[in-house]
DNA sequence: CTGAAAGCGCTTACAG
DNA sequence: CTGAAAGCGCTTACAG
C-alpha cells in the first residue's frame, strides 16, 4: 500500500503558487466577489497543478450556512427501507439536495442511534430527514428549534414533529376488506409486536379490526423475534381451525408462510389465500403476490420537496400527511367457497 | 413549523456554565488528560442543560485524525447497488467503523460523480470506499496517496488501486457450464455494452465464449438502453431460431425474459430455459430462478475488513481480490431433449 | 489539575 | 479588483 497519508494542500498553497492571497482564491472558487481574469487563470492552474480539494470542514465551520441535508436511515435489510432509501436519495438528487445517509441498526441496545444522530448533527447538516422508528421523537424533539427535523415513512406517533408516512391504516384495511370481500370467515392474522415493528403492529391490528367487524373469526400469531416469520405457526393455526387465509404485515412474511404451506403439501389459493404488504419485491407479479403497494416514490418526492422548503425557511407550520398505497389484487387469493365444499 | 434557526450552544457556553475553561470542557468530553471529578460533573451537567452537542466540523478540523469513513455509492436502484450498500452499512457497523455515504446517481453527464467525490474527500474521511464504476478510476488516482481507498464490487480495470470485487468470469462461468451441462445447444445470450454496465457486459461476454468453446450455436441480443431489459428481443430470437434457453446478465433481465415469454403462451422450462445472475431477490426460491449468487456479503465483510487495516495503516501492499459467487440450480432450466422432440 | 494561546482551513466584511 | 484581519468551534501542547 502506497498510502503515505500525504499532506493534501490548503488554500494557502493554492494562493502562494498563484500568487494572490488567500481571499482571492476563495472569491474565485466561489466565483462571488469580484476578481480579475487574470487571478481567475491562475488561481484554477494552482488548484489544477496541486490537485487542491477545498476541506469542506473549513468551509461549513466558516461560512454561516450549511447545504447537505443528513439522512438517518434503518438498517435497510428491511425491503421497504431499502427502497426507501433508493427513492429519498433520488428525490433528494431531483430537489438539488445534497444528502448524506448513516445507517441507525435495529438491534441496538439504544446507544448507537443517539451517537448517530449526535454525529449527523454534529456535522451541521442543514436538514434532518429522519426514516426510522428506532430513534424517538423524543430524542428528536430538542433539536427541532434548530434545525427542520422530518420523519420519513413511519407514522407520526408525536405531534410536535414533521411527518410524511405511509397511512398503515388505510392500507390494512385495504387488504383486509379485500379478503373479506373474497368471502374469508376464518382468517390467521400474523401479528408483530410494537416493539418489533411498530408499523407492522398497526397494520396488524388494524388488520384484526377490520377483519372482526366484517363478521369473521381471527386467529392471531404474535411475533416477538426478529428472525420468526410467524409462518409455522400460521400454517399450526390453518391446519387446527381450518382458516381458510393468512394475512402477513410484510410481502416477506407473506412469502414465508407460502414456503411453509407449500412445505407442508397445501397449495395457494387451493387450499389457502395468503396476503402480504410492501409490493416492492421485483418479481411480485411473476409470484402473483397479493399486496398492498407502498407509495414510496410519492413518500420520498414529498419529503425532500418538504424538506427544501423548511431549509428555505418557506416554514408553513406543522407537517404531518399520511399516503395511502394501492391495492394490489393478485393470484395468491381465492374465494373459499371454490375449494372448501 | 417553529424552525428558529436557534443558534446551538459552544463549547464555550457550556465552559462558562460549568465555570471552568474550554480546555477543561474539553477534556472531560473526551475523557482524556487530566480533571477533578468536580470539574468532570460540572461539565456534564452544563452540556446537559444547555442540549450541547459538539460540533463535528470543528473537532476533526483541530484534531490530527478523522475516523469516519466515506462510501460513495452507485444509485441503488440496481437490487445488486442495494444488497451491497446493506451489507457494506453493516459490516462497517460490525468493524466500529463510522460510515457515512453518498449516492451517485448513473444518468449524469460526468460532473455529478465529481462533485461527490470530492465532497466526500472535502470533509476528510479517512479512507474511501468506491462501489460505482462511475467514479472512474483516474478520478480516484490523484488522491490515493492522501487516503486509503479501495473499491468494492467491481472488477478492477487498473492496478493501482485497492479493489475487492465479484468474479464476474467465474459466475457467468458456472451458470454457462451448467447449461451446456444440460444439453442446451441453442442458445440466445442478453448483452449490455459495457458503457450501459461494465460487469453485465463481463458476464455476457463470457456466456458467449463459454458456450461456444462448448459447441453451442449463441444467438446475440446486444442492450444499449438502461430502460430496455432485452426481453423483447430475446424472445424473437427464441421464436426465429428455436433456441432452448436464454441467458441474462440479471436475475431482473431473466424475469423480465420469463414475463415476455410468458405473454407469448411459451412455458419455462417447458419451451424455453432460463438463467439469470444475482441469486439476491427475495422470493428467488419460490419463482425457481436458476442463477448465481453474488456473494455481496463476503464482499462486504472483506471491504471493511481491509479498510480497516488500511486506515490503521497496516498497509501490506496493493489488495486486488476477486470472490467468486455460488450456482443455484432452479426450476427454469430443464434438459432440451426433453420437451423438444 | 487547569487555563491562555496558538492553530486547524476556510469565509467574510472592511479598508484600500 | 485585492489583501490583512478576525472569526467559525474545536484541540492540543505548554506553562503554571
Amino acid at each position: 500500500m502506497t498510502f503515505t497519508g500525504a499532506a493534501r494542500p490548503t488554500m494557502l498553497d493554492v494562493a502562494i503558487s498563484a500568487g494572490v492571497s488567500r481571499s482571492t482564491v476563495s472569491r474565485v472558487l466561489q466565483g462571488r466577489g469580484r476578481f480579475s481574469r487574470e487571478s481567475h487563470f491562475r488561481v484554477l492552474r494552482a488548484v489544477q497543478e496541486l490537485g487542491f480539494v477545498p476541506n469542506i470542514l473549513a468551509s461549513e465551520l466558516a461560512s454561516p450556512s450549511s447545504s447537505v441535508i443528513g439522512l438517518l436511515l434503518r438498517d435497510a435489510s428491511n425491503p421497504a427501507y431499502a427502497a426507501l432509501f433508493v427513492e429519498l436519495a433520488r428525490a433528494a438528487h431531483e430537489h438539488q439536495l445534497p444528502l448524506i445517509s448513516m445507517t441507525v441498526h435495529h438491534d441496538e441496545g439504544g446507544g448507537q442511534q443517539i451517537v448517530a444522530l449526535r454525529r449527523m448533527l454534529g456535522m451541521r447538516v442543514a436538514g434532518l430527514v429522519v426514516a426510522t422508528g428506532d430513534v424517538t421523537s423524543e430524542q428528536l424533539e430538542p433539536f427541532r428549534a434548530s434545525l427542520p427535523i422530518l420523519r420519513a415513512g413511519r407514522p407520526a406517533t408525536n405531534s410536535l414533529l414533521n411527518a410524511i408516512s405511509y397511512d398503515e391504516v388505510n392500507n390494512a384495511t385495504l387488504i383486509a376488506e379485500y379478503l373479506l370481500a373474497a368471502g374469508h370467515r376464518r382468517v390467521v392474522v400474523i401479528l408483530p409486536t410494537a416493539t418489533l415493528s411498530y408499523p407492522e403492529h398497526v397494520r396488524g391490528t388494524t388488520m384484526i379490526e377490520v377483519l372482526g367487524a366484517g363478521g369473521c373469526a381471527v386467529h392471531v400469531v404474535a411475533v416477538t423475534d426478529t428472525n420468526d416469520q410467524g409462518a409455522t405457526h400460521a400454517a399450526d393455526l390453518v391446519a387446527r381451525y381450518g382458516a381458510t387465509a393468512v394475512m402477513a404485515t410484510t410481502d416477506r412474511r407473506q412469502m414465508a408462510v407460502m414456503r411453509e404451506l407449500g412445505a407442508r403439501g397445501l397449495s395457494v389459493p387451493g387450499d389457502v389465500s395468503v396476503t402480504g404488504l410492501d409490493g416492492l419485491m421485483a418479481g411480485l407479479d411473476l409470484l402473483g403476490l397479493t399486496t398492498v403497494r407502498l407509495p414510496v416514490e410519492a413518500l420520498a418526492q414529498r419529503a425532500m420537496s418538504v424538506m427544501s422548503q423548511l431549509i428555505s425557511g418557506a416554514g408553513s407550520g406543522l407537517i404531518q400527511e399520511k399516503l395511502c398505497g394501492q391495492l394490489i389484487p393478485g393470484s395468491t387469493v381465492a374465494s373459499p367457497a371454490a375449494h372448501r365444499s
